[in-house]
DNA sequence: CTGAAAGCGCTAACAC
DNA sequence: GTGTTAGCGCTTTCAG
């Protein structure tokens, strides 16, 4: 290699340039091109002006992949994600990436669309990519053990929206329980008493009106809030007014047809999430049925559309752009040093507009 | 470091396993360990049952990051995406995160909000993380030399929903002039000669009946084939019924607002994209109009709530999937070598649903 | 203030 | 079939 004086004619390469290049063109070495570059120790101002030149004549752009090896930290975040597309999701999303980079980190994204394998195989790709940390929507309760701290090399892992009550894990969840039974509690109040419950429940086949094992913590939740808050006012629960549905399209439909067909038909429906209401208003519109007068309804997580919709759509909302902050706080947080993972719940509030149609005979207004 | 045996009992590391401790275990040399993990090159069976044993024992994970720095590839993808949360690009990032691994790759996923600096950071961190390519959907039409190849650092890109074409890079779009003259067409066919345009645009103050400069492509074509689509059939264009608005909530409100309230109101209206659309509906709800009877609208991009709700929105469909694959697959192609990174633009169609009055007097049913 | 040299974890010639 | 060695691009002691 020719050894290159200070106003040297710019080397054409066909490689990206290195530090080397930019060392050799400025006249110094390797060390101290890498303290300009890198912003420590001291160096001549002199010296420094020369290694800035002959960086930007050379349009050098760090190699960050090689500074990594050597800091062992690569300023990157996993992001695991159950379901891009599913509004709660990506908002979600899209504040761990702009949080995420605020704190000076990327994020490497994966969509598991809540299958086991795929989740199992985004950890390890992550993992190998040297992951700094993981935040996990969960899509599975059993066979986690790839999920164990003691297989993630000591990287701390965030779950969101959804707890993993086995392994222990920091999570950061919406107080599910208590917002479905904000729910029902609103729909007994406008004087309903036949409530029914739709569940979208990723993972099983077509639809069923038994509840099945093993699911995801925030759904199990707002189903125990539905039966806790019907029993609190001693209303029974008809089993033909809860049914679980595994897809959004056909047994979504059909879970809600199958409630609505039952001899004593809910006059109100709470459907356990996003897709779970479009699914309703896709049967109501069928139907003929004005949501807010023949059907009333309450959804979870809103969307942009749920208020802008006419009627516009009751929702208990989970304060997920919070969420997801809060998770990207905490597993910084636990790169960073401090073992503070402690989970949190966060609330959940009852947005109220115009699905739920008021049953009360006379003007018993609240 | 002392020489273990093959049964050698599990030393105790602090650290992630490396590739060393799994040789050692295992009692071969590192170059050993490295063909059986990475499955090249020739092994005895017995020593690859060695290997894997010992691997599977430390929990070893490869460093995929030391593996990139000697090949000169991360099997990475750099996703740019201009406003996560948008229905349409939403749908954008969980085909490229999807299709990506499919193909063996991770993707890195960066929000711009629509802002030229933030693209630029974005642009400049996926480079130093030595990402082996880019997609990117576009902000801005003008400063964006950091786009230009020559500061790509030979990496291929190739540009989503937006081109730009100056810098003459590989792009792929839907047929935007063309499904803008679609929509103005179906508005005429039913009757409707006073036909506005609201534009959603970023990076703008406000909103304002003039047209801003430096529109990005798929918007300016939008607007061209609606004039085109209108001066076709000899019919004027008001200028008031055309207005730019460059947020979502307050000035997109604004703009449609301003256009109802003007003398020769439109009857129908095409909104640029998604959130005008809402922005349509939000102040048709306002003003107790009814989409489909008191005001038309057509929309752009189908979003998972346009089909659903009363009555559904008609809209000129964008085949966001397939062209993310598309971008997808170019990529990857100019990656592997095939430089035939030809730019393809992908016909949009018009999704009739209920959003537009019958305004012929008659039964002119086509 | 600056340079020489070691090494992060891995793979790939090249020997034997 | 397997081991030795060099080196990807970078940072960081340690000398001077």
């Amino acid at each position: 290699m020719k050894q290159l004086g200070n106003d040297a004619p710019l080397p054409i390469l066909s490689a990206p340039a290195t530090i080397n290049d930019v060392a050799q063109l400025a006249g110094v070495s390797r060390a101290t091109a890498s303290r300009v570059l890198g912003d420590y120790g001291t160096v001549k101002a002199e010296t420094r002006t020369m290694v800035l030149g002959a960086a930007a004549r050379l349009g050098y752009v760090a190699n960050v992949i090689a500074r990594s090896m050597r800091a062992g930290t690569t300023q990157t975040l996993g992001l695991v994600i159950a379901e891009i597309g599913l509004s709660v999701f990506d908002t979600a999303m899209r504040v761990v990436i702009d949080s995420a980079r605020a704190h000076g980190y990327q994020v490497l994204v994966s969509n598991t669309n809540e299958e086991l394998e795929a989740e199992r195989t985004a950890i390890r790709v992550m993992l190998e990519k040297q992951v700094d940390g993981l935040i996990v929507v969960p899509s599975s309760v059993t066979d986690l053990d790839f999920l164990n701290p003691k297989n993630l090399q000591g990287r701390p892992i965030v779950l969101l929206d959804r707890t993993l009550a086995p392994l222990g894990l920091t999570s950061v969840t919406g107080a599910n329980r208590q917002g479905a039974m904000d729910a029902v509690a609103h729909f007994i109040e406008n004087g309903h008493t036949r409530i029914g419950l739709v569940v979208f429940t990723a993972n099983i086949e077509g639809q069923t009106p038994e509840q099945p094992a093993g699911l995801i913590s925030s759904i199990n939740d707002r189903i125990a809030g539905y039966y806790e808050a019907m029993a609190a006012v001693g209303l029974a629960v008809n089993p033909a007014w809860v049914c679980f549905a595994g897809d959004a399209d056909v047994s979504a439909s059909a879970a809600v047809e199958g409630i609505l067909d039952a001899a004593d038909a809910p006059t109100a429906l709470l459907a356990s999430n996003g897709n779970m209401s479009l699914a309703v208003l896709k049967v109501a519109k069928a139907r003929g049925l004005l949501i807010g007068r023949d059907l009333s309804l309450v959804g979870f997580d809103d969307a942009p559309w749920a208020s802008i919709i006419t009627p516009s759509i009751t929702v208990v909302n989970l304060p997920i752009e919070e969420m997801a902050r809060v998770a990207v706080e905490n597993l910084i947080g636990q790169i960073s040093a401090a073992p503070d993972a402690r989970s949190s719940e966060l609330p959940m509030n009852l947005v109220l507009r115009e699905s739920v149609a008021d049953l009360r005979t006379a003007s018993t207004r609240k």
